[in-house]
DNA sequence: CGCTTTCGAGACTGCTCGGTCAAATATCGC
DNA sequence: GCGATATTTGACCGAGCAGTCTCGAAAGCG
Protein backbone atom coordinates (compact mmCIF):
# COMPACT_ATOMS: atom_id res chain seq x y z
CA UNK A 1 0.00 0.00 0.00
CA UNK A 2 1.95 3.00 1.30
CA UNK A 3 4.78 3.90 3.54
CA UNK A 4 4.37 4.08 7.32
CA UNK A 5 4.62 7.38 9.22
CA UNK A 6 8.54 7.38 11.06
CA UNK A 7 7.41 9.34 13.75
CA UNK A 8 4.34 9.12 16.46
CA UNK A 9 2.02 12.13 15.88
CA UNK A 10 1.17 12.15 19.28
CA UNK A 11 4.66 12.39 20.58
CA UNK A 12 5.23 14.93 18.24
CA UNK A 13 1.82 17.03 19.60
CA UNK A 14 3.07 16.61 22.73
CA UNK A 15 6.30 18.02 22.14
CA UNK A 16 4.98 21.03 20.11
CA UNK A 17 2.28 21.36 23.44
CA UNK A 18 5.10 22.28 25.29
CA UNK A 19 6.74 24.81 22.96
CA UNK A 20 3.94 26.52 22.72
CA UNK A 21 3.67 26.73 26.26
CA UNK A 22 7.04 27.51 26.77
CA UNK A 23 7.35 30.32 23.91
CA UNK A 24 3.66 31.16 23.02
CA UNK A 25 2.14 31.40 20.15
CA UNK A 26 3.70 34.21 17.63
CA UNK A 27 6.98 33.53 19.54
CA UNK A 28 7.16 29.36 18.43
CA UNK A 29 8.27 29.59 14.37
CA UNK A 30 7.43 26.67 12.38
CA UNK A 31 11.78 26.30 12.12
CA UNK A 32 11.28 25.73 16.18
CA UNK A 33 8.91 23.32 15.69
CA UNK A 34 10.61 21.04 12.69
CA UNK A 35 13.55 21.34 14.99
CA UNK A 36 11.95 20.38 18.43
CA UNK A 37 9.83 17.71 16.83
CA UNK A 38 12.87 16.17 14.88
CA UNK A 39 10.53 15.96 11.64
CA UNK A 40 10.88 17.90 8.83
CA UNK A 41 9.08 21.09 7.47
CA UNK A 42 6.18 18.81 4.94
CA UNK A 43 5.51 16.63 7.45
CA UNK A 44 4.57 18.49 9.88
CA UNK A 45 2.14 20.32 7.33
CA UNK A 46 0.80 16.87 6.08
CA UNK A 47 -0.24 16.16 9.61
CA UNK A 48 -1.09 18.76 11.28
CA UNK A 49 -2.21 21.01 8.27
CA UNK A 50 -1.23 24.59 9.44
CA UNK A 51 0.88 26.42 12.43
CA UNK A 52 -2.31 27.43 13.94
CA UNK A 53 -4.21 23.89 13.77
CA UNK A 54 -1.27 22.54 15.10
CA UNK A 55 -2.35 24.88 18.35
CA UNK A 56 -5.58 24.24 18.91
CA UNK A 57 -4.59 20.40 18.80
CA UNK A 58 -2.00 21.09 21.68
CA UNK A 59 -4.31 23.33 23.33
CA UNK A 60 -6.60 20.90 23.46
CA UNK A 61 -4.10 17.85 24.21
CA UNK A 62 -3.41 20.00 26.97
CA UNK A 63 -6.95 20.79 28.42
CA UNK A 64 -7.91 17.19 28.08
CA UNK A 65 -5.02 16.29 30.96
CA UNK A 66 -1.86 15.63 28.48
CA UNK A 67 0.90 17.85 31.13
CA UNK A 68 -0.47 16.53 34.24
CA UNK A 69 -3.95 15.62 35.98
CA UNK A 70 -6.62 17.79 35.20
CA UNK A 71 -8.17 19.81 37.97
CA UNK A 72 -11.33 17.85 38.23
CA UNK A 73 -8.83 14.74 38.85
CA UNK A 74 -7.53 16.27 41.40
CA UNK A 75 -10.66 17.84 42.90
CA UNK A 76 -11.81 14.50 43.20
CA UNK A 77 -8.64 12.73 44.62
CA UNK A 78 -8.62 13.55 48.48
CA UNK A 79 -11.29 12.22 51.16
CA UNK A 80 -11.07 16.05 52.37
CA UNK A 81 -12.71 18.49 49.74
CA UNK A 82 -10.26 21.49 51.10
CA UNK A 83 -7.75 18.82 50.97
CA UNK A 84 -8.28 18.18 47.74
CA UNK A 85 -8.40 22.13 47.21
CA UNK A 86 -4.96 22.85 48.51
CA UNK A 87 -3.98 20.42 46.20
CA UNK A 88 -5.39 22.27 43.38
CA UNK A 89 -3.68 25.40 44.38
CA UNK A 90 -0.18 23.48 45.20
CA UNK A 91 0.32 22.13 41.59
CA UNK A 92 -0.85 25.66 39.93
CA UNK A 93 2.78 26.76 41.38
CA UNK A 94 5.16 23.82 41.18
CA UNK A 95 8.37 24.89 39.04
CA UNK A 96 9.33 23.37 35.89
CA UNK A 97 10.35 19.99 35.65
CA UNK A 98 12.31 18.25 33.20
CA UNK A 99 10.88 19.94 30.02
CA UNK A 100 7.19 20.83 31.44
CA UNK A 101 7.28 24.97 31.75
CA UNK A 102 6.07 26.64 35.17
CA UNK A 103 2.49 28.11 34.74
CA UNK A 104 -0.11 26.84 32.29
CA UNK A 105 -0.69 26.63 28.76
CA UNK A 106 -4.48 27.87 29.56
CA UNK A 107 -3.24 30.57 31.37
CA UNK A 108 -0.46 31.90 28.26
CA UNK A 109 -3.31 31.55 25.74
CA UNK A 110 -5.82 33.25 27.64
CA UNK A 111 -3.40 36.10 28.17
CA UNK A 112 -1.68 36.28 24.45
CA UNK A 113 -4.99 36.06 22.63
CA UNK A 114 -7.85 37.48 24.54
CA UNK A 115 -10.88 37.04 22.76
CA UNK A 116 -9.69 37.58 19.30
CA UNK A 117 -9.67 34.43 18.70
CA UNK A 118 -12.58 32.80 18.77
CA UNK A 119 -11.40 29.22 18.58
CA UNK A 120 -9.01 29.74 21.67
CA UNK A 121 -11.44 32.19 23.11
CA UNK A 122 -14.15 29.16 23.01
CA UNK A 123 -11.43 26.80 24.61
CA UNK A 124 -9.88 28.96 27.59
CA UNK A 125 -13.44 29.95 28.81
CA UNK A 126 -14.79 26.54 28.70
CA UNK A 127 -11.72 25.61 30.41
CA UNK A 128 -12.58 28.03 33.53
CA UNK A 129 -16.08 26.98 33.59
CA UNK A 130 -15.42 23.92 33.91
CA UNK A 131 -12.82 24.57 36.87
CA UNK A 132 -15.67 26.99 38.14
CA UNK A 133 -17.69 23.87 38.00
CA UNK A 134 -15.54 21.47 39.64
CA UNK A 135 -14.75 23.80 42.96
CA UNK A 136 -17.64 24.69 42.85
CA UNK A 137 -18.35 20.64 43.96
CA UNK A 138 -15.88 20.19 45.80
CA UNK A 139 -17.09 23.13 48.00
CA UNK A 140 -20.73 21.45 48.39
CA UNK A 141 -18.94 18.79 49.57
CA UNK A 142 -16.77 20.35 51.48
CA UNK A 143 -19.90 22.18 53.57
CA UNK A 144 -21.52 18.64 53.96
CA UNK A 145 -18.95 17.55 55.88
CA UNK A 146 -19.04 20.64 57.55
CA UNK A 147 -15.41 21.52 56.78
CA UNK A 148 -16.26 24.71 55.09
CA UNK A 149 -16.50 28.28 57.17
CA UNK A 150 -20.00 29.27 57.80
CA UNK A 151 -20.66 32.42 55.70
CA UNK A 152 -18.62 31.27 52.54
CA UNK A 153 -20.99 31.08 49.99
CA UNK A 154 -19.60 27.83 47.40
CA UNK A 155 -20.67 29.24 44.39
CA UNK A 156 -19.16 32.87 44.89
CA UNK A 157 -16.37 31.03 46.34
CA UNK A 158 -15.49 28.85 43.52
CA UNK A 159 -15.04 31.84 41.20
CA UNK A 160 -13.17 33.77 43.82
CA UNK A 161 -10.85 30.42 43.96
CA UNK A 162 -10.74 30.02 40.09
CA UNK A 163 -9.25 33.77 39.70
CA UNK A 164 -6.89 32.92 42.42
CA UNK A 165 -5.37 29.36 40.68
CA UNK A 166 -5.16 31.94 37.43
CA UNK A 167 -3.07 34.04 39.22
CA UNK A 168 -1.37 31.66 40.93
CA UNK A 169 -0.23 30.06 37.36
CA UNK A 170 1.12 33.66 36.72
CA UNK A 171 3.50 34.22 39.20
CA UNK A 172 4.52 30.15 38.58
CA UNK A 173 5.27 31.39 35.18
CA UNK A 174 7.33 34.74 36.42
CA UNK A 175 9.27 31.88 38.42
CA UNK A 176 8.19 32.90 41.91
CA UNK A 177 6.40 29.36 42.32
CA UNK A 178 8.90 28.11 44.67
CA UNK A 179 9.02 30.95 47.22
CA UNK A 180 7.35 30.61 50.61
CA UNK A 181 5.22 33.31 50.20
CA UNK A 182 3.91 31.49 47.93
CA UNK A 183 3.21 28.59 50.20
CA UNK A 184 1.87 30.98 52.72
CA UNK A 185 -1.14 32.86 50.60
CA UNK A 186 -2.12 29.58 49.89
CA UNK A 187 -2.52 28.37 53.03
CA UNK A 188 -4.05 31.95 54.13
CA UNK A 189 -6.45 30.93 51.22
CA UNK A 190 -7.55 27.96 52.78
CA UNK A 191 -7.46 29.49 56.36
CA UNK A 192 -9.97 31.69 55.14
CA UNK A 193 -12.28 28.77 53.59
CA UNK A 194 -12.27 27.07 57.21
CA UNK A 195 -9.48 24.79 56.86
CA UNK A 196 -7.05 24.25 59.96
CA UNK A 197 -3.12 24.93 59.60
CA UNK A 198 -1.87 22.25 57.12
CA UNK A 199 0.97 20.15 58.14
CA UNK A 200 2.83 19.46 55.18
CA UNK A 201 2.36 15.71 54.06
CA UNK A 202 4.62 16.14 50.63
CA UNK B 1 20.12 74.96 15.51
CA UNK B 2 18.17 71.76 14.42
CA UNK B 3 15.15 71.37 13.40
CA UNK B 4 12.07 70.40 16.04
CA UNK B 5 9.73 67.53 16.22
CA UNK B 6 6.57 67.20 14.62
CA UNK B 7 5.32 64.42 17.53
CA UNK B 8 5.01 64.50 20.67
CA UNK B 9 6.72 61.65 21.94
CA UNK B 10 4.94 61.30 25.49
CA UNK B 11 1.75 60.92 23.17
CA UNK B 12 3.72 58.40 21.01
CA UNK B 13 4.64 56.28 23.70
CA UNK B 14 0.94 56.35 25.64
CA UNK B 15 0.19 54.79 21.63
CA UNK B 16 2.68 52.37 21.66
CA UNK B 17 1.66 51.64 25.42
CA UNK B 18 -1.70 50.79 24.30
CA UNK B 19 -0.74 48.65 21.42
CA UNK B 20 1.87 46.36 23.29
CA UNK B 21 -0.62 45.99 25.57
CA UNK B 22 -3.10 44.71 23.40
CA UNK B 23 -0.95 42.70 21.05
CA UNK B 24 2.26 41.69 23.07
CA UNK B 25 5.49 42.14 22.12
CA UNK B 26 6.01 39.37 19.90
CA UNK B 27 2.27 40.16 17.92
CA UNK B 28 3.08 43.56 17.54
CA UNK B 29 5.43 45.21 14.51
CA UNK B 30 7.37 47.69 13.83
CA UNK B 31 4.79 48.46 10.53
CA UNK B 32 1.90 48.01 13.54
CA UNK B 33 3.89 51.00 15.62
CA UNK B 34 4.76 53.02 12.39
CA UNK B 35 1.00 53.07 11.34
CA UNK B 36 -0.46 53.62 15.03
CA UNK B 37 1.74 56.35 15.89
CA UNK B 38 1.37 58.34 12.72
CA UNK B 39 5.01 58.52 12.30
CA UNK B 40 7.66 57.07 10.32
CA UNK B 41 10.09 53.77 10.89
CA UNK B 42 13.25 55.90 11.01
CA UNK B 43 11.48 58.59 13.35
CA UNK B 44 10.53 56.03 15.93
CA UNK B 45 14.16 54.40 15.69
CA UNK B 46 15.58 57.90 16.47
CA UNK B 47 13.64 58.91 19.43
CA UNK B 48 13.67 55.20 21.22
CA UNK B 49 16.14 52.94 19.90
CA UNK B 50 14.18 50.03 19.03
CA UNK B 51 11.65 47.90 19.35
CA UNK B 52 12.63 46.20 22.75
CA UNK B 53 13.56 49.40 24.57
CA UNK B 54 10.28 51.06 23.47
CA UNK B 55 8.36 48.14 24.88
CA UNK B 56 10.58 48.77 28.40
CA UNK B 57 9.84 52.50 28.28
CA UNK B 58 6.32 51.77 27.44
CA UNK B 59 5.93 48.65 30.82
CA UNK B 60 7.82 51.80 32.60
CA UNK B 61 5.27 54.27 31.32
CA UNK B 62 2.32 51.83 32.22
CA UNK B 63 3.49 50.59 35.74
CA UNK B 64 3.87 54.67 36.62
CA UNK B 65 0.53 55.19 36.03
CA UNK B 66 -0.11 56.72 32.26
CA UNK B 67 -2.74 54.16 32.52
CA UNK B 68 -5.09 55.06 35.41
CA UNK B 69 -4.30 55.07 39.08
CA UNK B 70 -1.80 53.18 40.55
CA UNK B 71 -2.35 50.25 42.86
CA UNK B 72 -0.67 52.23 45.84
CA UNK B 73 -3.07 55.36 45.25
CA UNK B 74 -6.24 53.44 44.79
CA UNK B 75 -5.07 51.46 48.24
CA UNK B 76 -4.74 55.21 49.59
CA UNK B 77 -7.86 56.75 48.31
CA UNK B 78 -10.37 55.50 50.87
CA UNK B 79 -11.16 56.18 54.62
CA UNK B 80 -11.78 52.44 54.74
CA UNK B 81 -8.49 49.92 54.05
CA UNK B 82 -10.94 46.94 53.20
CA UNK B 83 -12.87 49.38 50.82
CA UNK B 84 -9.87 50.36 48.98
CA UNK B 85 -9.12 46.78 48.58
CA UNK B 86 -12.36 46.10 47.04
CA UNK B 87 -11.94 49.14 45.13
CA UNK B 88 -8.72 47.54 43.79
CA UNK B 89 -9.79 44.60 42.60
CA UNK B 90 -12.72 46.16 41.22
CA UNK B 91 -10.69 48.36 39.01
CA UNK B 92 -8.42 45.38 37.97
CA UNK B 93 -11.64 43.73 35.91
CA UNK B 94 -13.06 46.70 34.39
CA UNK B 95 -14.15 45.91 30.24
CA UNK B 96 -11.76 48.12 27.83
CA UNK B 97 -12.73 51.78 27.33
CA UNK B 98 -12.02 53.53 24.32
CA UNK B 99 -8.51 52.48 23.26
CA UNK B 100 -7.19 50.89 26.78
CA UNK B 101 -7.31 47.66 26.74
CA UNK B 102 -8.93 45.28 29.39
CA UNK B 103 -6.26 43.43 31.45
CA UNK B 104 -3.20 44.69 32.63
CA UNK B 105 -0.44 45.31 30.22
CA UNK B 106 2.22 44.00 33.72
CA UNK B 107 0.34 40.97 33.38
CA UNK B 108 0.63 40.38 29.80
CA UNK B 109 4.27 41.08 30.02
CA UNK B 110 4.65 38.26 32.53
CA UNK B 111 3.53 35.87 30.66
CA UNK B 112 4.36 36.29 27.50
CA UNK B 113 8.10 36.80 28.39
CA UNK B 114 8.13 34.72 32.12
CA UNK B 115 11.93 35.07 33.40
CA UNK B 116 13.34 34.87 29.51
CA UNK B 117 14.07 38.30 29.49
CA UNK B 118 15.75 40.01 32.84
CA UNK B 119 15.09 43.90 32.06
CA UNK B 120 11.68 42.67 31.48
CA UNK B 121 11.46 40.53 35.14
CA UNK B 122 12.96 42.61 37.23
CA UNK B 123 10.18 45.07 36.35
CA UNK B 124 7.34 42.13 36.42
CA UNK B 125 8.25 41.18 39.61
CA UNK B 126 9.52 44.97 41.10
CA UNK B 127 5.48 45.19 40.42
CA UNK B 128 4.61 41.79 42.19
CA UNK B 129 6.00 43.30 45.27
CA UNK B 130 5.50 47.02 45.25
CA UNK B 131 1.94 45.38 45.02
CA UNK B 132 2.49 43.20 47.91
CA UNK B 133 3.76 45.36 49.84
CA UNK B 134 0.62 48.21 49.66
CA UNK B 135 -2.10 45.64 50.23
CA UNK B 136 0.47 44.53 53.07
CA UNK B 137 -0.02 48.03 54.41
CA UNK B 138 -3.63 47.92 53.66
CA UNK B 139 -4.54 45.54 55.65
CA UNK B 140 -2.24 46.69 58.97
CA UNK B 141 -4.77 49.67 58.57
CA UNK B 142 -7.61 47.86 58.42
CA UNK B 143 -6.64 45.58 61.68
CA UNK B 144 -5.54 48.85 63.30
CA UNK B 145 -8.97 50.02 62.10
CA UNK B 146 -10.85 46.44 63.59
CA UNK B 147 -11.90 45.99 60.04
CA UNK B 148 -10.40 43.17 59.56
CA UNK B 149 -11.55 39.30 60.64
CA UNK B 150 -9.78 37.46 63.33
CA UNK B 151 -7.21 35.04 61.72
CA UNK B 152 -6.31 36.44 59.22
CA UNK B 153 -2.24 37.11 58.57
CA UNK B 154 -1.65 40.26 56.89
CA UNK B 155 1.33 39.28 55.20
CA UNK B 156 -0.02 36.11 54.01
CA UNK B 157 -3.02 37.81 52.68
CA UNK B 158 -1.74 40.29 51.30
CA UNK B 159 0.21 37.94 49.13
CA UNK B 160 -3.02 36.33 48.47
CA UNK B 161 -5.08 39.33 47.42
CA UNK B 162 -2.03 39.93 45.04
CA UNK B 163 -2.25 36.69 42.98
CA UNK B 164 -6.35 36.92 43.06
CA UNK B 165 -5.70 40.73 41.40
CA UNK B 166 -3.29 38.77 38.87
CA UNK B 167 -6.09 36.12 38.01
CA UNK B 168 -8.69 38.77 37.89
CA UNK B 169 -6.64 40.58 35.58
CA UNK B 170 -6.72 37.29 33.42
CA UNK B 171 -10.37 36.80 33.67
CA UNK B 172 -10.55 40.58 32.54
CA UNK B 173 -8.48 39.78 29.45
CA UNK B 174 -10.26 37.15 28.30
CA UNK B 175 -13.70 39.55 28.62
CA UNK B 176 -15.31 38.02 31.45
CA UNK B 177 -14.99 41.27 33.73
CA UNK B 178 -18.34 42.70 33.74
CA UNK B 179 -20.15 39.52 34.71
CA UNK B 180 -21.87 39.33 38.05
CA UNK B 181 -19.96 35.79 38.50
CA UNK B 182 -16.65 38.12 38.75
CA UNK B 183 -18.18 40.79 41.25
CA UNK B 184 -19.71 37.83 43.52
CA UNK B 185 -16.52 36.59 43.38
CA UNK B 186 -15.13 39.46 44.46
CA UNK B 187 -17.40 40.18 46.95
CA UNK B 188 -16.92 36.92 48.39
CA UNK B 189 -12.87 37.72 49.12
CA UNK B 190 -14.09 40.79 50.94
CA UNK B 191 -16.52 39.02 53.19
CA UNK B 192 -13.73 36.29 53.98
CA UNK B 193 -11.13 39.25 54.57
CA UNK B 194 -14.33 40.56 56.90
CA UNK B 195 -15.97 43.11 55.14
CA UNK B 196 -20.04 43.73 55.79
CA UNK B 197 -21.78 43.34 52.61
CA UNK B 198 -21.30 45.54 50.11
CA UNK B 199 -24.22 48.35 48.96
CA UNK B 200 -22.44 49.26 45.66
CA UNK B 201 -21.96 52.83 45.58
CA UNK B 202 -21.07 53.90 41.62
C1' DC C 1 11.01 -8.34 -8.00
C1' DG C 2 8.14 -4.46 -9.68
C1' DC C 3 4.37 -1.41 -9.00
C1' DT C 4 1.86 1.85 -6.49
C1' DT C 5 1.40 4.96 -2.91
C1' DT C 6 2.63 7.59 0.78
C1' DC C 7 6.36 9.75 3.23
C1' DG C 8 10.44 12.70 4.17
C1' DA C 9 14.22 16.03 3.14
C1' DG C 10 15.11 20.39 1.70
C1' DA C 11 14.87 23.84 -1.82
C1' DC C 12 11.79 27.36 -2.89
C1' DT C 13 7.77 30.87 -2.83
C1' DG C 14 6.19 35.50 -1.74
C1' DC C 15 6.02 38.15 2.09
C1' DT C 16 6.97 40.51 6.37
C1' DC C 17 10.16 41.12 9.88
C1' DG C 18 13.40 44.53 12.60
C1' DG C 19 16.57 47.79 11.46
C1' DT C 20 19.49 51.18 8.44
C1' DC C 21 20.58 54.74 5.04
C1' DA C 22 20.86 58.79 1.91
C1' DA C 23 18.65 62.46 0.63
C1' DA C 24 15.25 66.03 1.30
C1' DT C 25 13.37 69.28 4.62
C1' DA C 26 12.52 72.17 8.50
C1' DT C 27 14.26 74.92 12.39
C1' DC C 28 17.32 77.61 14.92
C1' DG C 29 21.15 81.34 16.14
C1' DC C 30 23.33 84.51 13.69
C1' DG D 1 19.00 84.85 4.46
C1' DC D 2 22.69 81.47 5.74
C1' DG D 3 24.90 77.67 7.61
C1' DA D 4 24.65 74.12 10.99
C1' DT D 5 22.01 70.59 12.97
C1' DA D 6 18.26 67.46 13.67
C1' DT D 7 14.18 65.22 11.77
C1' DT D 8 11.44 63.14 8.20
C1' DT D 9 10.80 60.37 4.38
C1' DG D 10 10.72 56.30 1.79
C1' DA D 11 13.59 53.16 -0.27
C1' DC D 12 16.34 49.57 1.03
C1' DC D 13 18.80 45.51 3.61
C1' DG D 14 19.46 40.66 4.92
C1' DA D 15 17.05 37.51 7.56
C1' DG D 16 13.33 34.89 8.91
C1' DC D 17 8.47 34.04 8.41
C1' DA D 18 4.41 30.51 7.09
C1' DG D 19 3.44 27.56 3.75
C1' DT D 20 4.21 24.81 -0.91
C1' DC D 21 6.44 21.77 -4.12
C1' DT D 22 9.50 18.50 -6.17
C1' DC D 23 11.79 14.57 -6.00
C1' DG D 24 14.03 10.50 -4.12
C1' DA D 25 13.14 6.88 -0.78
C1' DA D 26 10.68 3.37 1.56
C1' DA D 27 6.84 0.24 2.52
C1' DG D 28 3.06 -2.92 1.32
C1' DC D 29 1.10 -5.72 -2.25
C1' DG D 30 1.20 -8.87 -6.14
Amino acid sequence: MARTKEFDPEAALDTAMRLFWRKGYEGTSTSDLTDELGIARASLYGTFGSKHALYLAALDRFLSGAAGPTPADILASRESALDSIRDLLETSVVPPRGDTPAGCFAVNATVEHGDTDPEIARRTTGNVSRLETALYGALLRARAEGELAPGVDPKAAATMLAALNHGLKVLARAGEGQSDRIRTAIASAMSMLGAPPHADTD
